[in-house]
RNA sequence: GGCCCUAUGGUCAAGAGGCCUAAGACACCGCCCUUUCACGGCGGUAACACGAGUUCGAAUCUCGUUAGGGUCACCA
């Protein structure tokens, strides 16, 4: 067979050596230990939460270690594309701060490794394919989608492996001169690996994750370059994992099927194969059954959805890292104010097993970053928000910052932080009854209290609130008070004796709250009645007291 | 269906042959603290998928079964 001819047929235009692009892409110099990851999604206009741990994991690993941070491009698939999608990654990158070393970012392209596009990097898989063809380890095939089809329903007929393989290969012995004749034609061809695997063998890897795998060997000619000469992702991965020089390829464990493809390119290609690190899927409950998290089924796959919903990106990562690495919660129990890049993570400590997700351990994380946050970066982070997602809202908060950081600031710090807030699309709610456009009252007053105790109670307490004095002094004021309309005057003597009185201190509070807050639950009522004012509390209990007649 | 991965409470998980009468976190329940709530404290319910084998000894090693997941494209 005449290689030099047939490649000469396949690949007219000028192409560089790979010996040149092995000059153009040196093997880098870094100090030992450090590690070469990378991330490279598809431009889909869509991020999974799975991308996000990927991404942790990679960003992690190379920083870690002194290593570097790659971002790629996978845009090999045309029909796949969205517009806007590299903005969508680059953005996620930066909001989730995942800082890239090389690659792609917001800011154009940097890095020596490049380009960071696959589309741009044809010429350089052309040039890794020529040499393949060559060498004979690859062959242009000239069957349409049709006739594959065909085989395949006679695969399934027959009962064997679908494929391109054995018998059915039948492209891979064609002689050069009908290759030259069907491209001549105009033929469109894809340029397919020959592959001399015998899969009654088996190769076994070192996985970082998942450890020993033992996979059967490849025999099937998968397609290298597609008929517009793009590649495919196994052979673009391979040449650009190999060029990039990177040293650990982070990816979900659904590669795992093609790992024996990509280990026999690395192979054929003479490359050094890098370390692999397969993580597992973050799964779903769907009626009775685990599934992995769906794009199209699952809202909280989608990266959007918790920028929409309002949960701090540290809220995800922190989550996402109490699953990635087990003994993270303890760390952050030992730690809880260090930076999440503090935390030594380790691929070893990784789960090798599918994780459901939990919204009740996310939300509680999550409550736990807020709580951690000073009024004012509460602040900052719900005004934000609130610009793009709640009008209303934004014109409250705006309107007077320090009166809406007084509201925010309640409880807030200390030993024992208040955690109310899980998302900022939650603050709404729980602080509305300090406006007066949010303020819708349910005056459901505690059924234990007579209606003519709440009346009274309603008109009374206007003449008895002090807001010169502290907290202790506004709770003794509320007590005495209690006394004198056949409550008891102390938490401690009601408890003793309930019968013996219509009501405790604890009552009175909890009808004065319903009037000022227009609700049974709220933060401290004294700090409450503080931030609103003398005349806003007076103002309100005459309004309960007209909606009690 | 073939191939591959996985299997400890409802969920995430610790666990590397004896430290296991099996940690911890979330959720749930109870009690305490308390002007309500949110916290915080104390306690509780709840698990080694099944069957063989190896061994003095198995959650841990091996094999099988079962169950779940993934994958079988000119998609990634």
């Amino acid at each position: 067979m005449d290689y030099q001819r047939l490649a000469a047929l396949m690949f007219p235009q000028e192409l560089k050596t790979p010996e040149e692009y092995e000059a153009l892409f040196p093997v880098r110099n870094l100090p030992e230990g450090a590690k070469i990851t990378r991330m490279a999604p598809s431009p889909t206009g869509f991020m999974h939460l799975g991308n996000l741990f990927g991404a942790i994991v990679d960003e992690r690993l190379a920083h870690l270690s002194g290593g570097k941070f790659i971002l790629r491009i996978e845009d090999t698939d045309l029909k796949r594309q969205v517009p806007g999608a590299v903005e969508l990654i680059t953005r996620v990158f930066g909001q989730y701060g995942l800082n890239i070393d090389e690659g792609v970012t917001s800011d154009g392209e940097i890095g020596e490794y490049g380009p960071y596009y696959q589309r741009q990097r044809a010429p350089i898989y052309q040039a890794f394919a020529k040499k393949l063809v060559l060498e004979g380890k690859a062959y242009p095939c000239f069957c349409t989608e049709q006739d594959l089809e065909n085989m395949r329903n006679l695969q399934e007929q027959r009962h064997e492996n679908p494929g391109y393989y054995g018998e059915y290969a039948v492209h891979r012995d064609m002689d050069v001169d009908t290759v030259e004749q069907l491209i001549k034609e105009g033929k469109p061809f894809v340029v397919r690996f020959r592959s001399t695997g015998d899969p009654d063998k088996t190769v076994t890897i070192d996985d970082q994750i998942k450890g020993k795998i033992s996979v059967p060997e490849n025999n099937q000619d998968f397609v290298l370059l597609k008929s517009d000469g793009i590649p495919t992702y196994h052979f673009a991965h391979v040449v650009d994992d190999h060029l990039m020089r990177t040293s650990v390829v982070v990816r979900g464990e659904e590669w795992l099927s093609t790992l024996n493809w990509h280990i026999q390119l690395f192979g054929a290609l003479g490359f050094k194969m890098p370390k692999f690190a397969h993580t597992s899927h973050m799964m779903k409950v769907d009626g009775d059954k685990k599934r992995k998290l769906s794009k199209r089924k699952d809202p909280e796959a989608s990266l959007d959805f918790y920028r929409t919903e309002g949960y701090p990106p540290e809220s995800v990562k922190e989550y996402l890292m109490t699953v990635i690495n087990s003994n993270f919660e303890d760390w952050r129990i030992a730690n809880p104010t260090a930076p999440l890049e503090t935390f030594p993570f380790s691929l070893k400590k990784m789960s090798v097993s599918g994780t459901l997700f939990d919204m009740d351990k996310f939300r509680d994380v999550s409550k736990n970053v807020i709580a951690r946050m000073s009024a004012e970066e509460v602040y900052d982070r719900v005004v934000d928000w609130a610009q793009e997602f709640d009008q209303d809202l934004y014109n409250c908060l705006t309107r007077d910052p320090d009166y809406a950081k007084s509201i925010l600031a309640i409880g807030r710090g200390g030993k024992k932080p208040r955690k109310d807030l899980a998302l900022w699309s939650e603050v709404k709610d729980y602080l509305s009854f300090f406006y007066d456009e949010l303020f819708n009252p349910d005056y459901t007053m505690p059924e234990n209290v007579a209606k003519e105790d709440v009346a009274r109670i309603l008109a009374d307490y206007g003449d008895i609130y002090n807001p010169e004095v502290d907290m202790t002094e506004w709770f003794n004021a509320i007590c005495q008070y209690s006394g004198t309309i056949g409550f008891a005057s102390s938490t401690k003597e009601y408890k003793q004796n309930p019968e013996q009185f219509r009501g405790s201190p604890g009552d009175t509070s909890m009808v004065l709250r319903v009037a000022v807050c227009g609700r049974q639950n709220s933060p401290d009522l004294f700090s409450c009645m503080q931030i609103l004012g003398a005349d806003k509390v007076k103002a309100r209990l005459q309004e309960a007291l007209n909606k009690l007649n």
